[in-house]
DNA sequence: GTGAAAGCGCTAACAT
DNA sequence: ATGTTAGCGCTTTCAC
């Protein structure tokens, strides 16, 4: 591409160029100060005439002691992350609200399983003025802890309450309420719950007494709290490894071919009810007259026609500028408040009355 | 989270604790040059001691000339971009590859429509070393027009090969000619093809011969000519606005409802494909006893069962990875020679012999 | 409206 | 093995 062998120009070389002082060049390419229209349009046609295009963001950035990049931590390897629309659009609503304050986001991979180091390298090195982790995990996370001795401020998806970093969250409690609510009004009684992970571990099954005691990240927490809420004890909960279809069809299989089979699903996310409707399907259960499917986020999932998931509806996009204001509202030097967006109830033709 | 009122500690002021100077102290962290391993030692207890975390990105940028950041623009919205399995995987394979060198990606998007501006600013000015750009696009690109100017060395994925990018690509025209020829040897004769976006526009519906001769992107002109390549002319050729299920869905839907059908539709991504065998099956064709359907990429698409795409494979993560070596090539002060990565055909169920 | 000077925090020659 | 020195390229007071 350019010749590596000359030297790129500076400012200095264009204010030189154009016989004005480096400051005043400078001033012709940010605007930051008065200068004689005249001047500028000197300044810039020895720019271009020097094949200058702008000045080095390096040079800016340690000048003015911010890189303009925002670290986005996704929950997952990122084969996995971005399998998950909630993962995207949420990035996608981040990335969006960024782009105009000339904020960029650098990736930064989350630990995929336990056996990975737990932090990766970005994390503590790399220049970033704001850090997102996009599953807040939990309090005590190593990449919190580390963002922490560096100094970083964070903003939290979905994570517990702290005094040093700014929640993002919806009332994923009060929408499981909801959904399970709506489930016992249709008179069902044996309810069986699919889980988002527990924590790094990632396991796949039924969740005795001491896994459930174990729980660690707060966003599956609160939606386990969010079916208790309403007096249902769940008659199993069944925990997956992420949130992606093919764990919430292991999870119908063995929960709708045991002999005592539940009534009703809640999943806490609408791919592993997706995943749950097509083992349904797949096993003949008729949804809803035998058995009926709740989900978690309120996707558009068409490919499940002619079904329609009954789902909590979480305002993905919103979800995402939320964070993008916090994240600017930081880098002004302010503190944001903890925010919790509100989830709306959507009924579809997953769920009906209880089986007589 | 850090308390923003007193000042982080800089490298001087660990040397100057430890009784050291700034350059002992910077060997002691970077290991660039020897250092007694007291001393070492006790610069690491004067740095923990004061809170300080390690050198300040920002200044090591600087004074290295370089950010350690790889810019990667995706061919569209990242929403849109990320529903596409065939980017994520790249990106996957890409990320991986340059995390153990220390590189960081900083995510850029496309431009997902011509109304709006063909370049984000990050591309115009945010710092990198290197630019990848995930779909190459055409040779006049906006994008690597403002490359060029910056002096941003750039990959390009599927690009039309030029002096001064690196491109990495697959053979697909050849792929393309292949599954053509294994439906010509299965005896069709009246065969369409159903293809990715001709260009920035992404138009959804036949080409006509003008607007075949408008077609800009690279990567859908040589699938498009890889079935010529057999002697096949196309009784259609669809275009799509993307790379998605729908867009094979609506393509499906009217090339196997018009009067004349063809016997097999080749479609230039498996997504495309699978939008065209849920298509048939709606419409009530058999897949493949009335159409054969043939896509291209080789991914895993277990919904599709029981019908298993015949497709041309791909080396997706082997991609990525080939394009974090020419990136790290790159930096590294060499000139990487384009790479064009094989593919091989996979003979799945959608295609069979054509109808009497 | 323009220029001079200082310095952001660091690394890498080079000298000792 | 350690210290001295010189910037990397820029923005921002502060004078004029």
């Amino acid at each position: 591409m350019a010749d590596l062998s000359t030297q790129r120009p500076t400012l200095a070389d264009v204010a030189s160029a154009a016989g004005v002082s480096v400051s005043t060049a400078s001033l012709a390419f940010s605007g930051a100060g008065p200068i004689a229209a005249a001047t500028r349009t000197r300044v810039l046609e020895a720019a271009s005439s020097l094949g200058y295009s702008g000045p080095n963001p390096l040079g800016r950035q340690l000048r003015r002691g911010r890189s303009g990049i925002v670290g986005v931590v996704v929950g997952d390897s990122l084969k996995r992350a971005f399998r998950d629309p909630v993962a995207v659009q949420m990035l996608d609503g981040l990335v969006g609200t960024l782009a105009p304050l000339d904020l960029g986001v650098l990736l930064i991979a989350g630990p995929s399983d336990p056996s990975e180091p737990p932090v990766d390298p970005l994390v503590e090195s790399a220049a970033m003025d704001v850090a997102v982790l996009l599953w807040g995990g939990t309090s005590d996370d190593p990449v919190l802890t580390a963002l922490r001795r560096r100094g970083v401020p964070a903003v939290l998806l979905e994570g517990t309450p702290q005094p040093d970093v700014t929640v993002v969250g919806i009332d994923d409690r009060g929408g499981m309420a909801q959904v399970t609510r709506h489930l016992v009004d249709l008179g069902h009684r044996r309810i069986a719950t699919v889980t988002l992970p527990f924590d790094r571990d990632r396991a796949e099954g039924p969740a005795d007494a001491a896994r459930l005691r174990s729980l660690a990240w707060e966003i599956t927490r609160r939606r386990l709290a969010g079916v208790r809420d309403t007096g249902v004890e769940p008659t199993v909960v069944w925990e997956t490894p992420a949130s992606l279809v093919e764990h919430g069809a292991a999870a119908g299989r063995a929960l709708l071919s045991a002999p005592d089979r539940p009534t009703a699903v809640v999943c806490q996310s609408d791919l592993l009810a997706s995943g749950v409707v097509l083992a349904a399907r797949e096993i003949g259960l008729r949804v809803p007259e035998d058995v009926s499917v709740a989900g978690f986020d309120g996707l558009d999932l068409p490919w499940l026609a002619p079904d329609v998931l009954t789902t909590v509806e979480q305002p993905l996009a919103r979800k995402g500028e939320t964070v993008g204001h916090a994240v600017a509202q930081i880098i002004a030097g302010e503190r944001p408040a903890d925010t919790e967006l509100p989830v709306v109830l959507r009924i579809g033709t997953t769920t009906g009355p209880a089986p007589a």
